[in-house]
DNA sequence: AACCCGCTCAACCGCTCCCCT
DNA sequence: CAGGGGAGCGGTTGAGCGGGT
């Protein structure tokens, strides 16, 4: 079965030959690649115009970098893997002259196996403990890479047999203060609320990044992930009747982790506990008030601005996607 | 030497998105 | 606005290689 693009020509398949890499480097070097679907005609191949993109991209490309991954390009993989999930293209721009294809094939074969080795879940970055596993608690890890003055914050949340819903009935649960930002992704988590030590209505989000959460539906994990300055960090999630559950990290968690060795820059809290407040959704749609057993949680939505919160929903917050975050500098 | 097995990586497949008409 | 085609992406496949038996 050849590629629509080319159905009408005999195309050939499998590996390039040199001659053929020579045919189209000739080709590419002098007229560039305006259609992938003409190359292969102009330049004398039986091949079809896919097949001499993705050629070209891993392997003809002059700036590719050969040889195999350093520990340093390693590391950058793991820890904007940690973010952007499988990603390949989106990991491979940070990466000069490495292909989505290249990092994808490392990860599969390499950083998959060292991860798990280390315990670790390679999709979620998070423990992998047996007695997590076989926990029925929610749990919520929270982990901060260190940036530079910066500081990323990835969330992951787990709820066993959690359905993955709607959140936004969860509105009504915003606290009513101004340095609390709430985001809801369309998971397991309902909603994070973030304490910053700026107000929100005069600084928007200058460091914040939100981009999809990655989601693992049979386990009902869900993670995001933010760039920003923390003083708190509260998950509010549903369980599987329905009821809201918060847990919440304070950033004296982070400044109390130790970074465990060199070169490792990132410090992990898991919070794992019982249900600190259980309420269903559709009380605290009606009431308005969602109880949380920490004291400084007000869930008090009379006098949120609830047009605010939309406007940077949709606009300043939602927009960010990985076109900014390409625009980050990465200095790990 | 022959066979098996696991690993790596180049290449393919199928899907989605975007642009053009 | 809808449809078609191209580009790009992530998942998957399979050839080739090396090590072990």
């Amino acid at each position: 079965m050849g590629h629509r693009c080319c159905s009408k020509q005999k195309i050939k398949r499998g590996l390039w030959s040199p001659e053929e890499d020579e045919k189209l480097l000739k080709y590419i070097t002098t007229h560039g690649h305006k259609s992938w679907s003409s190359v292969p005609k102009f330049a004398g191949l039986q091949r079809c115009g896919k097949s001499c993109r993705l050629r070209w991209i891993n392997y003809l490309r002059p700036d590719l970098k050969r040889g195999s991954f350093t520990d340093e390009e390693e590391q950058i993989i793991i820890d904007v893997h940690r973010i952007l999930g499988n990603r390949w293209a989106q990991i491979a721009k940070h990466l000069p002259g490495r292909t989505d294809n290249e990092v994808k094939n490392f990860w599969n074969s390499c950083i998959k196996k060292k991860l798990i080795s280390q315990g670790l879940d390679p999709q979620t970055h998070n423990l992998l403990s047996s007695r997590r596993r076989n926990s029925s608690a929610c749990t919520t890890t929270i982990s901060k890479i260190y940036q530079n003055s910066n500081s990323i914050i990835n969330i992951s949340s787990q709820c066993p047999n959690a359905p993955i819903i709607e959140t936004s009935q969860t509105f009504s649960s915003l606290p009513n203060k101004a340095q609390l930002n709430n985001f809801q992704t369309p998971s397991t988590i309902v909603s994070s609320q973030y304490q910053t030590s700026n107000n929100i209505h005069s600084n928007k989000f200058p460091e914040l990044l939100y981009n999809e959460p990655s989601i693992e539906k049979d386990s009902n994990i869900c993670s995001s992930s933010i760039i920003m300055n923390p003083s708190a960090v509260r998950i509010c999630n549903n369980d599987e009747n329905n009821n809201i559950w918060f847990s919440s990290v304070d950033a004296e968690d982070f400044r109390n982790q130790p970074l465990e060795e060199e070169g490792l820059l990132q410090s992990q809290v898991q919070v794992e506990k019982d249900k600190t407040c259980e309420k269903s959704v559709d009380e605290i749609r009606e009431t308005g008030k969602g109880n949380n057993l920490e004291t400084d949680a007000s869930f008090d939505s009379s006098n949120f601005d609830f047009g605010l919160l939309e406007s940077l929903l949709t606009s300043e917050f939602m927009s960010h996607d990985m076109n900014y975050m390409d625009e980050l500098a990465w200095n790990f």
